[in-house]
DNA sequence: CTCGAAAGGTACGCGTCTGTATCTAACGCA
DNA sequence: TGCGTTAGATACAGACGCGTACCTTTCGAG
């Protein structure tokens, strides 16, 4: 429970000092959303003091970007030869991982949007790789491949449709997306509009 | 600019003061969002002094809920006579409406959820009349009627779809949503996932 | 072993917001 | 016209976070 690393533990130098703060940083964003999200808490989350954060990350969007920068990691897009289940696999894991967490806590980061007149989409550019290609672009690519699709050029907000509308339930419900609710989303929405017939 | 009843001018009472607070409040509300929403802001907003708010409501939550109840307003519905005009047309009276801005603004919110472990899915139940149709039920109701599309059950989930993306450009961007993406949503999506064949 | 760099602790002044108490001044009704 | 109600102003203590200054303690490189 408590972190601190008061009198009696070794003192903590460098890149170690750094993660342990940077972990402590996300689990102060996470649990506090942005508004808790203070030199303070997360000093004393990390068992440091203030100065130490400081001369590290000047500005509280350093220590910010640094935490986010940090714990990004793109989402797992599974291989499983179908597209279906692709599709319901990869947004499994979208709403599962931290990087789902991330979008969820997003929400949180309002203030920090409002802050900086930036939003949660400059901020995906900003932390994902440009040029990639995105997970359902990939999922569709391959699906040609395998001749599971027709090759014709698709609209990318058709492609790109399941994750939108799965962050879209994540921000109503600030919750965990329900697995039906990933099935509906596939099933009735997404492989409708890419032209495969219903398995019903 | 200045709001102020400093001495000189009437002094407001009742219902006449209140609507003057609300006003502020939403005002403040929609620039500085949950974070910028303090007593202090409001009453020096709306010319008054924070007892007066105190008086009135004694919890920040009370102020907010009133202030989102005296803004809140259905969006308009067009009857155009087409399914695809219809459509387009409550986007983007969701878009520019004050009720638009709202969501916009409940991003701003998140603290407030976060604070109370609500969500806006559950804030805009509260607010919406409960058991009403969506807009959309209605614009594809009548579209049915019209015989412009077939008397089949759909699923909620596409039903409403338009304004569920509408809401997540919102989201995504925090900006006005163009009109572009508007027509695309109905376009490329909504009336393809209605068998509706494109007009193109 | 020495010494410099950096961590950790403490404290300061500042600003903002909270919730309440107290006073006065204006309003509106009888 | 008089009086009760309530707006409006001000002040207060307390909490919290900010950003910085300063000192002590520990580490680790040489």
């Amino acid at each position: 429970m408590d972190r601190k690393q008061k009198s009696g533990a070794s003192r903590r130098r460098g890149s170690t000092l750094q993660d342990a703060i940077l972990d402590a940083a996300w689990d102060v964003l996470v649990e506090h959303g942005y508004h808790g999200f203070t030199y303070e808490a997360v000093a004393a989350r990390a068992g440091t003091s203030r100065p130490v954060l400081y001369r590290r990350w000047p500005r509280r969007d350093d220590l910010l970007l640094a935490t986010l920068a940090a714990f990004w990691q793109p989402i797992a897009v599974p291989e499983t030869g179908s597209l279906r289940d692709d599709a319901i696999g990869f947004l499994r894991n979208a709403d599962a991982d931290r990087a789902g967490m991330i979008t969820l806590q997003s929400v949180q980061l309002a203030g920090y949007f409002h802050d900086t007149g930036t939003s949660l989409g400059e901020l995906r550019d900003a932390l994902l790789p440009p040029g990639l290609p995105t997970a359902f672009e990939m999922i569709v690519a391959r699906a040609v491949e395998r001749g599971e699709l027709p090759d014709e050029p698709r609209s990318s907000r058709v492609v790109n449709l399941p994750l939108d509308l799965l962050r879209h339930d994540m921000f109503m419900t600030m919750r965990s997306v329900p697995h039906a609710s990933i099935v509906e989303i596939v099933d009735e929405v997404w492989l409708p509009l890419l032209g495969v017939p219903s398995s019903g």
